[in-house]
DNA sequence: GAATGGGTACTCGGATATAACTTGTCCGAGTCTCTTAGG
DNA sequence: CCTAAGAGACTCGGACAAGTTATATCCGAGTACCCATTC
């Protein structure tokens, strides 16, 4: 189990895309010089988080994407439901229906129990998720990074308008 | 995020290997042949297993595999660390770090916060498994499971002995 | 009849191919801006 | 001087390859059993 690295990129790229001016938009490309990383890649996951409205995407010349809402209705489980898809972690495959001493389907009414105790440690998982919002990562972030850091991001945000 | 199917599968070896008398043991081939699927993928899974002292491996003419402690003593998350490896699902690349508002290392003393969310939610995950035991499972399917499928099991144990 | 040595069959274990998915890239559709020509 | 039309440039969006991991398989090492031979 595995989760794509694209996931740490959008969370670092909506925190990016909080401290823009309301109705500003920062596009794919200056999101990618940022981190260093894939311009067309990154787009790809922006538009995942643009299609689960996460963010909003502006077309046009002076578009890009901005929060689609305050950063605190936006939390993890967002972000990685969008990148990494809906479907649980865990498929049951039903494999107790099959071999030599499987019953006919009608026999297995509720699901398989192994299933069942594996769907409940992820609903666990995404429920912590969705306790940590956008707002709260960048609240704690601001304590500890330094002020020169955030400097440089607030010059950096300037030049890219 | 997906889980591989081998979980699916190690689950439920277990189960069936908890229902063998003491010091009887199940090959890898009789497992397959159990749940339909195929053989030398399983052995892979089970040799993971034995890795990680889930099950013990018997070689030899009439070995096999069984579990390597009590029912109560196997959680769902030895099982699903033998197989799906022992590393967090979330991997810090510590992108934060790159682009042209990047600091030098030493800037970075403490966890990303985004990583530290993250690695949280998986600790509840893991901890959710962890209160699984195998004993809970197989009492739960005891109750669910019918006592035709039951008896055709304990069936089949006895012919591939 | 009992013991012993060897052959055989069955087991696990790791090294080896194939398939699927993640990662990475490209080009087209759409929209805003700027320029420029005309009134 | 103001308006408006058109070209241009920059944006997102989905379709298209490459690399990596998960899936599936095979063959070798080792052990217990069975049987034949011997005492």
């Amino acid at each position: 189990m595995r989760l794509s690295e694209g996931v740490e990129w959008a969370v670092h790229c909506c925190t990016v895309l909080a401290a823009l001016p309301p109705e500003r938009t920062l596009g794919a490309g200056a999101l990618a010089e940022f981190f260093e990383v894939p311009k067309a890649y990154l787009a790809k996951h922006l538009q995942a988080l643009s299609q689960h409205g996460v963010v909003d995407a502006v077309p046009g010349r002076n578009g890009g994407y901005r929060l689609a809402r305050a950063t605190a209705k936006i939390t993890l489980r967002d972000i990685v439901t969008a990148i990494e898809g809906p479907g649980p972690c865990f498929r049951c495959q039903e494999i107790r229906r099959r071999g030599p001493s499987g019953q006919p389907k009608r026999c297995y009414t509720a699901p398989c129990g192994i299933a069942r105790a594996m769907w409940a440690a992820e609903k666990v998982y995404l429920d912590a998720l969705a306790r940590t919002t956008l707002a709260k990562l960048i609240a704690e972030a601001a304590h500890e990074v330094s002020h020169e850091q955030q400097a440089a991001m607030a010059r950096w945000l300037e030049q890219a308008a």
